[in-house]
DNA sequence: AAGGCTCGGCGT
DNA sequence: CGCCGAGCCTTG
């Protein structure tokens, strides 16, 4: 008998021998055997009766037997992951908490330790407004109940009303609830959610994410394989948790870009936890204020229920403010804006000042249009007004500003565009009032009161702020820069940015208003956005989808490969393997030198498969992978499914 | 992951 | 010409 192992690198399975006085039920059973003179924890994962790689060579024999690590239905997660990120198993199993798992086996010296009471961090229980709620269809509870695979999708009128759905889900199907996952995409939402499964859950309920200590981790891990927990709160990476036996997966906030990858294994957690529900057979909830393109469609081709809310919140008023015709002013602020500000401050009220930008500006020649660029990154530099220096971004690197410019040695050069810094400057020179600047700090505090004792009416931040202080109302936002986020050259531009503004409607109170300003306030997605026409912007950018046959419609795999010297030779051996590759069906974007985000690498080719079928796409991007690895001296970097283009 | 091995840079 | 270290290759 042999039995194939996976270990938790970058391995493919391998085959050893089976004792004689081996159990039955080996599958699924941690082992550990020999690796390079070594042994190593691994997973059987198959039992055969014979060798598939033949009987000449010497088949080392598996040392130890353990308990079981994988059900049936993990290995075949861990199949599924593999197979549609393009990676090896042994990936996978790394990045389903099992080096966590045998480290709390082999502290608890050969059994799993049933640890003492969870230490309780007095959770603030969140108040909440009562939100009239939806139908949630009779199919819903009985798919808990009866353990039948169902997903359904949940477009919330307002983030209450999709934390009230949650909360009244768990509840009335606490009793047939066997074990769950619930997910945020962010760190700091996992707080609030805590508090109220808590109330439902007591001591079950286990919280884990990336940012928990080592031996919190064990120690979570350790809880969720003996059971003491089986509801279990956490960011992407908890949709991999050791848990067996679950009846509902949770998915908030679903269209959040959080929810993909970056490193080691890049799957996006909201389609992890579809698949995950397919095979444990569990009820699989999706949810947000603004879901994601293709959940959408999923749901209209009926992939996914859905569940629709009758009652349409009050939604702040939305402004589109056409900067054009301030040319003449070199303000950032609109007078619109201002004047509004104005006001907020008489009334001793909030407003938020949202700016894609830290610092001050960047630096632009008025007469050739050239901006001062990192020579390094390819990307702007920041101007910092008050050490008077620009700054890259991305590597750090800075210098006095100089006093012409590079290209057609004019003298003309001005600040141009608009950063947090330049902001505050407008609105204290004009109001006379300070405004408060929201920065990315350690142990910085999470409302504004703690922030600043002193009231104040204007905060100013970047994306960072709208994730620090997601609870706070305001009475006005505005968003600068609205043009740099629908020109981003990436198909999903204009989602991003209708989802971007649905998400700071929250932040605002319902009678309040929101600013947003425009060098291009004709563009189609204001209409849409302006009258929160979810649907129709749906229906339009639908509609550019398929014209340009980008997802849903077609399937998008990215290959990023780094490499140190010789692009050229490189991109010409690419090109020879992919004309001795089959294409049929799919169509190849590249290959093309892109600036390299590596720093032992210093270049970096891109290459886009593209493909109405997916089974085909994985086949072709498999076997392309493959013989691409062959070639030497250079790091490949696969994304199924890339947010980003 | 980690030990063995190859290759290339550099110093004598 | 030889030594040393980085990175590649292999693992059942």
């Amino acid at each position: 008998m042999y039995a194939d192992v996976v270990f938790p690198l970058k391995l493919p399975p391998l085959t050893y021998k089976v004792p004689e006085n081996a159990p039955h039920d080996l599958k699924g059973r941690i082992v550990k055997a020999p690796l390079m003179g070594k042994s190593h924890y691994g997973v059987v994962i198959s039992v055969t009766n014979e060798s598939t790689i033949g009987e000449k060579k010497n088949i080392n024999e598996i040392q130890s037997i353990h308990p079981h690590f994988a059900s049936e239905s993990t290995l075949s997660f861990l199949k599924w992951l593999s197979d549609y990120y393009l990676t090896s198993m042994g990936i996978a199993l790394k990045s389903s908490f099992f080096e966590e798992t045998i480290k709390a086996w082999v502290m608890g010296h050969g059994s799993w330790v049933m640890d003492k009471a969870k230490d309780k961090n007095g959770s603030v229980s969140q108040s909440l407004a009562h939100c009239p709620l939806p139908l949630v269809p009779s199919d819903f509870y009985s798919s808990v109940k009866e353990k039948k695979y169902k997903s359904f999708l949940f477009h919330a009128p307002s983030i209450s009303h999709e934390y009230s759905l949650l909360n009244e889900v768990l509840n009335k199907s606490r009793s047939d609830m066997q074990g769950a996952i619930i997910l945020v995409p962010e760190i700091g939402q996992i707080e609030g959610f805590a508090s109220m499964l808590e109330n439902i859950f007591g001591e079950k309920v286990c919280v884990l994410h990336s940012r928990l200590t080592k031996k919190k981790r064990m120690d979570a891990v350790m809880r969720i394989i003996t059971r003491q927990s089986d509801v279990i709160l956490g960011t992407r990476s908890a949709i991999f948790a050791p848990l067996k036996n679950i009846s509902f997966i949770a998915v908030l906030n679903e269209h959040s870009p959080s929810y993909k990858g970056k490193e080691g294994l890049r799957y996006n957690a909201r389609d992890a936890a579809v698949m995950r529900g397919f095979i444990e057979k569990s009820c699989v909830l999706l949810s947000s204020v603004c879901p994601s393109i293709e959940s959408i469609y999923n749901s209209k081709i009926g992939k996914y229920a859905q569940i629709t809310s009758s009652n349409e919140s009050m939604r702040p008023k939305i402004k589109i403010i056409d900067i054009n015709k301030y040319k003449e002013k070199a303000l950032t602020i609109s007078k619109d804006v201002l004047k509004e500000a104005k006001d907020i401050v008489s009334k001793g009220e909030r407003f938020l000042f949202l700016v894609n930008r830290k610092g001050y500006s960047l630096i632009r020649c008025k007469d050739c249009g050239h901006i001062v660029q990192c020579k390094k990154c390819e990307v702007p530099l920041v101007f910092y007004k008050g050490r008077d220096i620009v700054r890259c971004p991305y590597c750090g690197y800075e210098e006095k500003v100089s006093e012409s410019c590079e290209e057609c040695k004019g003298f003309n050069i001005k600040p141009f565009g608009a950063g947090t810094e330049r902001v505050r400057e407008e609105l204290e020179d004009a109001l006379k009032t300070d405004a408060l600047l929201i920065e990315r700090a350690k142990n910085a505090p999470k409302t504004i009161s703690e922030l600043s004792p002193d009231f104040t009416s204007f905060v100013i931040g970047t994306a960072y702020a709208t994730k620090k202080l997601r609870d706070e109302k305001f009475d006005a936002a505005a968003l600068f820069n609205m043009d740099m986020l629908l020109s981003m050259p990436d198909f999903r531009a204009y989602e991003r940015t209708f989802q971007e503004v649905t998400q700071i409607s929250q932040m605002v109170k319902p009678d309040g208003t929101i600013f947003l300003q425009s060098w291009n306030p004709k563009n189609k997605v204001f209409r849409f956005i302006r009258n929160y026409d979810f649907h129709g912007f749906y229906e339009y950018e639908l509609s550019q989808r398929k014209m340009l046959d980008y997802p849903p419609f077609s399937r998008i795999i990215l290959f990023n490969i780094f490499l140190k010297k010789d692009v050229q030779k490189f991109l010409h051996d690419i090109q020879k393997v992919i004309e001795d590759t089959n294409t049929d069906g799919m169509e190849i974007l590249g290959p093309v030198e892109i600036p390299s985000a590596l720093k032992s690498y210093k270049h970096c080719i891109q290459m886009l498969l593209k493909s109405k079928d997916r089974k085909l796409i994985h086949n072709r991007a498999k076997n392309l992978l493959g013989k691409l690895e062959k070639l030497k001296g250079i790091k490949i970097n696969i994304n199924v499914d890339p947010l980003k283009i």
